[in-house]
DNA sequence: TATGAATGAGCATTCATTCAT
DNA sequence: GATGAATGAATGCTCATTCAT
């Protein structure tokens, strides 16, 4: 028999409220997030909220998993396999940039994080896995990028990641202050396009290699 | 009759409390800070919060407000006159940096003000105004640069200036999720002493010109 | 198929419920306990407490008829036959206030009983007898003692059984705010043999013909 | 200007809180009593119960003090100079008796603090000194009794003192749980006089000297 | 018999704010 | 200007209990 509300649905009530709860968070912070918000908006009860993670506490900490889970899905499945190192590296910066501009609330998230000084990233502990694919991956295009000469000797990969990331974070998760600072809306297309060229070029550039420079 | 206790003092009162509600509000953000917790952090009574800025949100405002002030102050302060062009962006670079290292509350701030879509900083009119001698400052050294050859041209002062203070500004705000993900703290002297060195390596070969490279 | 874990064993389940709910309400009476915890401390859940005692009240109700039947086993039990008057008096005494010293949970209840008027225990209609046999005894022994001309005539068994109980009852049910009170900590066992003493020495001179003392 | 309610009124509204906080907890105990019943009862609203005792188990601990304050206030008053030693002791046991015949709220919170194993009590720091002027008059009267040869040698006063409170409190205490065990009213004035009568003959006969009895 | 899932009312407590002096 | 007293609406969380399997 069809029914429009499934009364029992364990693992459809705990998505749903990791699901609102993602969205509260993102949008208010810990602090600021409700909890009867979210059960309403998951559509059950607070209890439930209580039943499955615990606590507000508990909740947040699984929605950064969550959040973490599926990042690190996509990162792992660029293939850069072929193209010339030069292209690899703008390929890679413009994935990363992407998934940075169309997931806001994940940046929303990681600010919330470092509001609390990292307390609650700390009781996750898979975050270094997430992200040593992509360095990896960058690792290897810098080397072949060394090996033919279009690359300088010596680029910390890491650094550079850290670097390529922030250039597209900032710019998203300061959308608004940024705005209100510039008098430019770079959560625009075109703006965007702009400036994310000037940082492939940047990042270009100082791959380059001394001798072929002067 | 002397008092050990002055009664009085209306300025005073106010200062106290917009610094109490500073540390406050970057460290818990606007819904996570308490007003009773800064009434006693300032040494004053709840009431004469709203005595002096209205609300909770009228406080946040005005601590938005004095920190912009402070930034703008010292934004303007910095004379790189008679310096080449490309130690003059070395040196905008490093006083930029080194006053988002020691300012992390300022960040917080911003960051908050980002999650709240900066509502509370539109109230706020002369945020424009605030950042554009600095970025007059770094359009005249491009062009001296310009000018003399070292630089390209073409360059957007203000691109490049949001590309200059994110590069800074990501690695501080985002400290403590760069260690969990990274394993390396940011905080640590000799890592901000690296990769501000890469990240000055990457304006400067940006701005130099083609023709230089090939 | 042989199991490790017994899946079915209903009159341990019900046993095991019953203990772990004369722990929790004779630690924190009928409103403090909580029906998880006793759950838990029964290795099963809270739906099985309903199904064998149909509410939480059901269940205090069982607890209470559970410690009767153990207290009620245990009066009927003594033999005194044989013995002079006071020393049977001595050691029904020493019995009683012993069975009270190593059941001080039994007390708790009965206090907790008092808090809510004993709006449960008159539920249970064999209340009465549990006592009778022991005051039974007692007037046999008292009636002894009358024959010989060792006790006094016209003692009332019931008050004097109530009085001799009290006396035992008391200080062991007020161990905790007799010591706050009077720095003399009663479950010590020196203590109570000393006031114990002195319990039966005014239990015996009080018996006593009034011929006897002049 | 007369008003029927008075608006501003610390002093009352304290005070009122604490008489309704007395009533909830002595009725329903620390765990039973309801902060919104104590409050509504006290005609003001909750806050104020944490405004003016930081939490529902401060105000415990205060009804606490309210109720020794009280207790220690009466004992204290007894003027027993001039009788005749067992008229004294006579005397001395009528006045606590009829103290907690018209005090059972205040048992009642005795056998709550005794369920808490004296924990809240411990907190308060006069209470030994609140009972010792009762003993010392006991004290007196027994070496009164002793000095004249109506008394025995060597009775310890705080025994003695603790046996005849115990007396009083357990038929008072136990009422309820009395009535359905013997099927005797103890809170009836008769029945509580002729125990009493029996309690006092006990204490005296007790206190007599042996030589007096052969 | 047994158990995981679900519920709604109620819980102690805290919140930002306002009143009266 | 300054302060203690007062408020009502939340807030996160827990309660005893019932439903569905």
């Amino acid at each position: 028999m069809s029914e429009l509300r499934v009364k029992r649905d364990p693992e459809g009530t705990r998505r749903r409220i990791l699901e609102a709860a993602t969205e509260q968070f993102t949008k208010f912070g810990l602090a600021g997030a409700r909890v009867d918000a979210i059960a309403t908006a998951a559509g059950t009860n607070e209890r439930m909220l209580y039943y499955y993670f615990t606590s507000k506490e508990g909740l947040y900490v699984a929605v950064l998993e969550a959040m973490y889970g599926k990042f690190a899905e996509r990162e792992s499945s660029v293939d850069l396999t072929g193209l010339p190192p030069a292209e690899a590296i703008r390929q890679l910066a413009q994935s990363i940039w992407t998934y940075l501009r169309e997931n806001p609330q994940w940046l929303s998230l990681i600010n919330n994080e470092n509001l609390h000084e990292g307390r609650y990233l700390e009781r996750s502990s898979t975050m270094r896995e997430t992200i040593s694919p992509v360095v990896d991956l960058l690792r290897t295009i810098l080397q072949r990028g060394t090996a033919t000469g279009e690359f300088r000797e010596g680029i910390d990969p890491l650094d550079f990641y850290v670097t390529l990331v922030g250039m597209g974070y900032y710019i998203v998760s300061n959308r608004y202050t940024l705005e209100a600072f510039t008098g430019r809306n770079y959560a625009d297309h075109v703006r965007q396009k702009t400036i994310s060229t000037m940082h492939v070029d940047m990042l270009l550039s100082y791959l380059r290699p001394a001798d072929n420079r002067a």
